[in-house]
DNA sequence: TTGAAAGCGCTAACAC
DNA sequence: GTGTTAGCGCTTTCAA
């Protein structure tokens, strides 16, 4: 029995009579280090380096309620999107000494509620979560529980949670608006499902709103390369002919770009195509994409800023307006004139 | 003082006495049921659903020593690799109840061992990371604390890690015989970067090692559309002559579609392109892309299966190899006969 | 500034 | 089959 190695691990009681001091200064120089003196705090310092004492989460959280870790519950990672939202979730996160539990919903209310419970079963301290519609059980959960939860994807300053986003329906009718600017007057809109999606119904009904002289054709498609391939040659197939074709995402259009490009119809002289989102790879794309441009990583980063900070201060932070932007590129280009 | 809103939440005591047993007893409804008589079981599950009452998790896990919670060190989720292996990995987590906390490394082995230290800091109890080639510390600390520790994207036997993936070098010498059965002689070898990454080694070894009558000119780029976009221009540039194009990664692959169709020059017929992933937008591009199918989906599932085996049963599980398979499509074909 | 002691909510021996 | 009891490793009163 060396004392030694008897144990796996340090623990605080160890670090303490190494020290020569009792558990609760030992503590309060991991948590409150100003109210211990130099010396003993020093010394107690010492033990725990030589001890390579790492307090345990557990018994830190069981404690202090606070287990440092958020959820983030978003529709998949099989899309540029989110991945890149999470992306910058995590780095951002990490700056805060905050982990992040992913969690995919697959855009089902259900699976989000689910997920979500199980996240504060964990004792996820705050969540992360896609758009404003969710499923009434998930909003009475958050409500019961009064968990931070921070709704990212848009823009809604009167929801019930504060949101961080940018405006879906100004997005879609900045993109509409570019096309009609170019005379485009018959428009193939392509979109992504818009059942249990909120954000995708929100560009529509900009769409809708604005009330152009324009004759939008909608269209849904799985938001993939091979989704839009698909309605893309369902399109040219039926023999409709637009001049423009307005995806509503970029991933969307990347897919748009190639199956016109098997059909042999060139962009933009025959068909002008926009996107919206502006991933990094949209501008290099052939042709280079014109799309709006939404800050997915600055979302991220916002929003993973946002919910650090509720959680720190215990205040709600203020709902927070990403800017959208048009970025014209060369996949589209004026109808010329008959 | 109303009893019933007096607390938060309800714990394993106030589920005891409301079923008039002791919490010991409660406890095991919740860990070993049939250790209990149908009848005491049933009054506590009806007070554990009165009471909607949660165990704590880190109760559970101070007592246990269980968390449930697994870490994923990935290089980045910005690559749809690896955000699609992730979302394979939380997808078979989640039939294991085990929670996934990501952690980007940038692939810089000093943030991984950090990261990977906050991990166990947390109470990770297994961990999933990319490739063989890790920071000696890392090594240390995975010896030191024997924590669970599943390596992926690559398969090797030998290595002190159970590894979970394919044979790269198996992978990349597929795809370049392909390119050789099609007579051509002069290929450009487009490659990720091969510092800090094993996998891009393996794949670059594995052609260098074959050996055959063909000139090989490697050309580094970001795994990104846009880094291969640039490589691309800049090889065009230089005016070097090449028939085919060898991309070790899908993503790279499509940004170099993109980048030729805009120099105008016409796949497969000047130039053949073949990639190496075969993610599911490579049957959408224009031409659909040959590739070589590494399945990376199935390699989520079955590292995450392997490490959930490896936490529950103590045993390390024995390495996955998982096949690839050439996938030939449109954007290579067979050189013309001078 | 420091220490003693009382928990936090649960699991796991051990006894009945 | 069930209860008693002793912790797990830490934070946090409360006194000193």
């Amino acid at each position: 029995m060396d004392l030694t190695s008897r144990k796996k691990r340090a623990n605080l009681r160890d670090v303490a009579r190494k020290a020569g001091v009792s558990v609760a200064t030992a503590s309060r120089v991991l948590n409150m280090p100003t109210a211990v003196s130099a010396k003993t705090r020093d010394r107690v310092q010492s033990a725990i380096d030589e001890l390579r004492f790492v307090p345990s989460a557990a018994a830190r959280a069981i404690n202090s309620g606070r287990t440092r870790v958020i959820g983030a519950l978003v529709p998949t990672l099989d899309n540029a999107i989110f991945a890149r939202f999470l992306d910058a979730i995590e780095n951002e996160m990490a700056q805060h000494a905050l982990s992040v539990v992913v969690a995919t919903t697959n855009n089902d209310p259900e699976i989000e509620v689910e997920k979500a419970r199980n996240l504060l079963d964990i004792g996820a301290e705050g969540l992360i979560v896609s758009g404003v519609a969710h499923s009434p059980a998930f909003e009475a959960l958050v409500q019961k529980t009064r968990i931070p939860v921070i709704a990212t994807s848009c823009y809604e300053p009167a929801y019930a949670l504060p949101t961080v986003g940018y405006d879906n329906r100004a997005a879609a009718q900045m993109a509409l608006r570019h096309l009609v600017d170019l005379k485009h007057r018959r428009i193939a809109v392509l979109h992504g499902p818009a059942f249990n999606n909120d954000r995708t119904r929100a560009r529509l009904a900009g769409l809708q709103a604005l009330d152009l002289d324009v004759q939008l054709d909608l269209y849904e498609a799985d938001i993939t390369i091979a989704g839009a391939c698909q309605a893309v040659a369902k399109i040219l197939e039926s023999g409709a002919r637009h001049s423009a074709l307005l995806c509503l995402s970029d991933v969307l259009a990347m897919g748009a770009l190639f199956e016109l490009q098997r059909s042999g119809l060139s962009v933009p002289d025959e068909v002008s195509v926009m996107g919206l989102e502006d991933l990094p790879s949209s501008s290099y794309t052939a042709p280079a994409l014109t799309s709006v441009r939404l800050q997915v990583s600055e979302m991220g980063s916002r929003a993973a800023k946002a919910l650090a900070s509720w959680i720190e201060t215990a205040e709600p932070p203020e709902p927070v307006l990403l800017a959208a932007e048009l970025i014209p590129r060369q996949s589209t280009k004026a109808v010329e004139p008959a």
